[in-house]
DNA sequence: GGGATCAATACCCCGTTGGCTATTAATCGA
DNA sequence: TCGATTAATAGCCAACGGGGTATTGATCCC
């Protein structure tokens, strides 16, 4: 139902984008041109995808003179967390009521 | 790069779907009937929603008589979780090493 | 000022995908 | 046995999305 979780994973489902979140989270700030170089895809479809995971929140942009720089912003993947972790918690939980049930039983 | 991270983020990125996998972790095992009640989509829909979450590794199913019963398999979540806490290490220690050179700017 | 470089935008193409209806397969119950 | 129910499959279509090239805008350097 939350917009944010469908954002985040259809903006990270695409794998060229993915690997430009990759990139910039494990070498840091990068310049379009950088990134074009080793992404194995033009330069205006890097723009729209560094375009698309700004959108979402997980890159941010700085402009110097002709460049643009794009760093991680790894803040954005917190919805992403709190998601599994839900889900890990109502798969928890009904393993307590399974437990709890088979206890009962045991008496 | 992993095939794996690729099947998940692209399974869970469709909301119908991943709505499907959510109910199954709030709510335990549900039949085919019973989930297409809620879902909003006709019951092909449904069915090919669930062979996808299934071949994605996130849901089983158990057949008995007419009635198919799908249910929610945590663990294949688990590489997304490596994923966040890999994306989040490569981002702490580029924090570190900042923090690091600052200490030696400082002496 | 003028050519060169860097990034974004515009536009098009085509493959993928998510939705539908119709049908089939299998099982249950009267 | 035969109709009813449940789920999967087949086939179709429209929309979306990711790729490309061409172009524009902006900035740097000679």
């Amino acid at each position: 139902m939350s917009e944010t979780h469908d954002l985040l994973f259809r903006t990270l489902a695409d794998p060229t984008r993915r690997a430009l979140f990759e990139r910039l989270c494990r070498e840091g700030e990068k310049s379009v041109g950088a990134l074009t170089a080793r992404a194995g895809v033009s330069q205006p479809v890097v723009s729209k995808h560094l375009g698309i995971l700004r959108e979402a929140g997980l890159v941010r942009d700085r402009h110097e003179g002709r460049h643009t720089y794009y760093s991680a912003q790894l803040g954005a993947l917190v919805p992403l967390v709190d998601w599994t972790s839900e889900m890990a918690g109502f798969w928890q939980r009904r393993f307590d009521d399974l437990e709890d049930l088979l206890k009962r039983m045991d008496q």
